[in-house]
DNA sequence: GCGACAG
DNA sequence: ATCTTGTCGC
């Protein structure tokens, strides 16, 4: 049944991992500013809807420049996998609606750290042009292999090796707090990503600020728009 | 049949 | 993702 569909979203992202390049186009001094991407969902007569909710902040002082969403209903059902073919529509949709294009792009998911190193955060930068990062809250385990719990202290890391290849990193942005799993989107290195998310951290969260605020986001539309 | 499983 | 209150702790 859902076979077919696996094997064609399967076969995009195969071809897409082709033009991958986990190396930075742009350096982090250059960065003004850095998007977080979220969707939340609720039925509705028994259909599913989505909105998508981008946030932009200053790279440096972490306020808000513009908030932008898109809403509707949503097809394509959670495969795990396949994340980026059900959030992608709306992800664009609300891109189009910004005011002034981010210099990169975080998500709430994984980017190279996937089965075929082709979670959202990767995928979605072939259509957004930016560079992008991938930051999940949950760990997706891949052949197996588990990740090694960091130190407990702000900043410290481990790497998640499979097969002797780098897929990401399991990173502490704050004490006595779970860590999230950092991986690269696209045109942008491990280390570089890491920075980055480490300097978009403050005390309210363990997420950094462009994704939790697009978090918080999704939920304050979600409310508006679902009744 | 049972467990896994980003969001 | 979503359904959900109070509660323990810094």
């Amino acid at each position: 049944m859902n076979e077919n569909i696996i094997r064609e979203f399967s076969d995009i992202q195969d071809e897409l991992l082709a033009k991958v390049k986990l190396e930075n186009t742009i350096q982090k001094e250059e960065i003004q500013s850095i998007a977080g991407v979220d969707l939340a969902y609720w039925d509705k007569d028994g259909k599913a809807y989505g909105t998508c909710c981008i946030v932009v902040v200053d790279y440096r002082t972490q306020e808000v420049i513009e908030k932008v969403y898109s809403y509707g209903e949503i097809t394509v059902p959670y495969i795990p996998g396949f994340l980026a073919f059900r959030e992608l529509p709306l992800i664009i949709e609300a891109v189009q609606k910004l005011t002034k294009l981010p210099d990169l792009y975080m998500f709430d998911g994984n980017g190279y750290l996937h089965y075929r190193h082709m979670g959202i955060a990767t995928h979605a930068s072939f259509f957004l042009n930016k560079p992008t990062i991938g930051v999940a809250k949950s760990y997706l385990k891949i052949k197996d292999t588990d990740f090694i719990m960091p130190e407990n202290e702000e900043g410290c890391y481990t790497d998640i090796v499979i097969d002797n290849e780098v897929y990401g990193r399991t990173l502490r942005t704050t004490k006595n707090v779970k860590p999230i799993f950092v991986s690269c989107g696209n045109w942008i290195d491990l280390d570089t990503s890491t920075d980055i998310v480490l300097n978009c951290i403050n005390k309210e969260s363990r997420l950094p600020v462009p994704v939790r605020l697009a978090d918080l986001e999704t939920h304050k539309v979600r409310k508006q728009l679902s009744k």
